[in-house]
DNA sequence: CACACTGACGGGCAAATACTCACAGATATT
DNA sequence: AATATCTGTGAGTATTTGCCCGTCAGTGTG
């Protein structure tokens, strides 16, 4: 069986969906899926694991795991979260998006499932990418997603790790893409900008956003901001020197979490944090690396509610 | 902080999910996991066996294809088949055949690639025609077609949807086309065709096919029969009217998929059908219009395989 | 208190699966 | 048209997994 439509890459895929189903969902042994699909053996083995890396198969686990609800509870209590997902660590990979991806993916599933139209604004980043990748197709035209920030740079260039689009097209919705660069040259530039309709437009669905989901930057010479280019490795030494911790949609805050005032600050185009709002705002972020940003966006009340590894939640917990 | 509650069940049940979630979101092997917990290899073994036992794992294919799957498995179950294709509908050409022609396309050249002997067996009808269309060129001098059909009026003229000559052409096979007409005169004339050697000897092949490939027509004005001339938009109405739903090679069956006992029948020259074959029989068609031909067919195990796509195989399943 | 029963454990082994490598055919490049 | 590159394949091999089975601790029973 192949789509009506064949090119060579897309049957390929199809055999690859068609074996991972008869592997994981019927539970058949790779070498009844070759006598099935008539290939041998090892190109059925292939197969599975195309789907595998192709990310057609998801897998999740359907059980609460103590320890991690336990955590979970104590950091919603502690830092006054409206939710709060704490997903079990793989010690030896404890930077694995996956778990918490999956996690995050079944948060906004939720409120995908609704009838009613709901606005869902998105930050940037690997985490949210790798939640979108993590969702199921669905039929949603009820719905509005919409970016809090931009992917482009000053030059037009566009970032990768953008997750409005790959979200708008897989639960078929309309979407806002942000309509300004990350950083505008200079404030004067970006009050001119902010002037535009488009701008305002997309600002205010931010603000209503019913759902939001966002990454969390670290301040190092890893960070997002400086791995995408966006900030040099100096500009960072100088953030982090004057008390900058973590950024959300690039505003920058402190370990009280609150926005720095500086002259990145000042050429942030990103729509406004939405600041200790009634409406979720939810922080998919994981790693050690990551730990001050993610404790001071809590105290500050940047993000009410939180999706997060075990180790990490452990540790944010800890002094 | 404390574990909310622990039964030595819920202990169990914890790890087994901890353990789920190492193998298939981490992808850890069971040696590691064995490891990590601090158990023996077998007890992570059967940690995740019970994880997969208990359904704490939730797999899933995110392909258009795992949809096409989900259906033909529930169509085999429902209706006893040994084999079943479901194809992704185009929803732009619902009644296109070039998918269902591939599918049967390809279930076809798995039983030509085999080096033994093997007899194949047609019905006629666009869908097979397309079917052939699609089979690549290949050299099968070891293998036999068969017509189960004629396909000539009594007048001696041919009708154009003729697969066998088309097949045992691309294929490089001897072939049997069905030395009769599709319909005799009556019922003593028929009885005369009978007893011709070939025409014994076609029907004790076509009984003897290791695979038979037939089309079904529906019992509308824009039936094949009627389409083809050999029965009047007024005999087909009566005939509707008289309880028929469909025919598989001129075979006309009511909703149960019994042969209606009636004078069009009295004359059919075909094969008899293979009611209840233990070699494949496999029915290829689709659209709106054959539902309840098809519907008919699976319920009297006329057929024991179908090819169809996604659409027609979701109303198949509806009611 | 002996005894059967239940259920988990780990050893061991066969089956299943994953990986490596060399090769053939297709595709791109010059 | 010849050559380099890439992709997919099959064979062989190493690793992983599934499962049988003997053992043993805990438990209920006569």
């Amino acid at each position: 069986m192949s789509t009506t439509r064949s090119s060579p890459e897309s049957v390929r895929l199809d055999d690859a969906a068609r074996a991972g189903w008869l592997y994981y969902v019927a539970g058949n042994t790779q070498d009844e899926i070759a006598r099935k699909l008539g290939v041998s053996r090892q190109s059925a083995q292939r197969l599975v694991a195309m789907a595998v890396s192709e990310r057609l198969i998801k897998v999740r686990v359907d059980h609460p795991i103590a320890r991690c609800m336990d955590l979970a509870q104590s950091l919603s209590d502690r830092f006054g979260l409206m939710s709060c997902e704490v997903v079990p660590s793989d010690p030896d990979a404890p930077g694995l998006l996956t778990g918490i991806a999956i996690a995050a993916a079944a948060e906004l599933e939720k409120t995908l499932k609704s009838p009613e139209r709901r606005i869902i604004s998105l930050g940037t980043g690997r985490a949210l990418k790798a939640t979108v990748e993590q969702l199921p197709r669905m039929a949603c035209p009820q719905h509005v997603v919409v970016s809090r920030l931009g992917n482009m740079m000053q030059d037009g260039s566009a970032t990768p790790y953008n997750a409005t689009i790959s979200l708008a097209e897989r639960i078929g919705s309309p979407h806002y893409p942000y309509p300004l660069p990350v950083l505008a040259r200079d404030p004067a530039e970006l009050a001119i900008m902010r002037q535009q309709e488009a701008v305002r437009n997309t600002i205010s669905l931010c603000e209503q956003a019913h759902m939001s989901l966002v990454g969390i930057g670290q301040m190092d010479r890893n960070a997002p901001l400086v791995v995408d280019g966006f900030v040099s490795g100096a500009e960072m030494e100088q953030l982090a020197a004057s008390g900058a911790v973590g950024e959300i949609t690039s505003w920058v805050y402190d370990q009280s979490g609150r926005v720095i005032d500086c002259d990145l600050t000042a050429r942030v185009a990103s729509a406004p944090l939405p600041h200790a709002a009634e409406r979720p705002v939810i922080a998919v972020a994981t790693g050690a690396a990551k730990l001050a940003a993610i404790r001071a966006a809590l105290i500050g009340r940047l993000v009410n509610g939180l999706i997060t590894s075990e180790a990490t939640a452990e540790r944010l917990l800890a002094p």
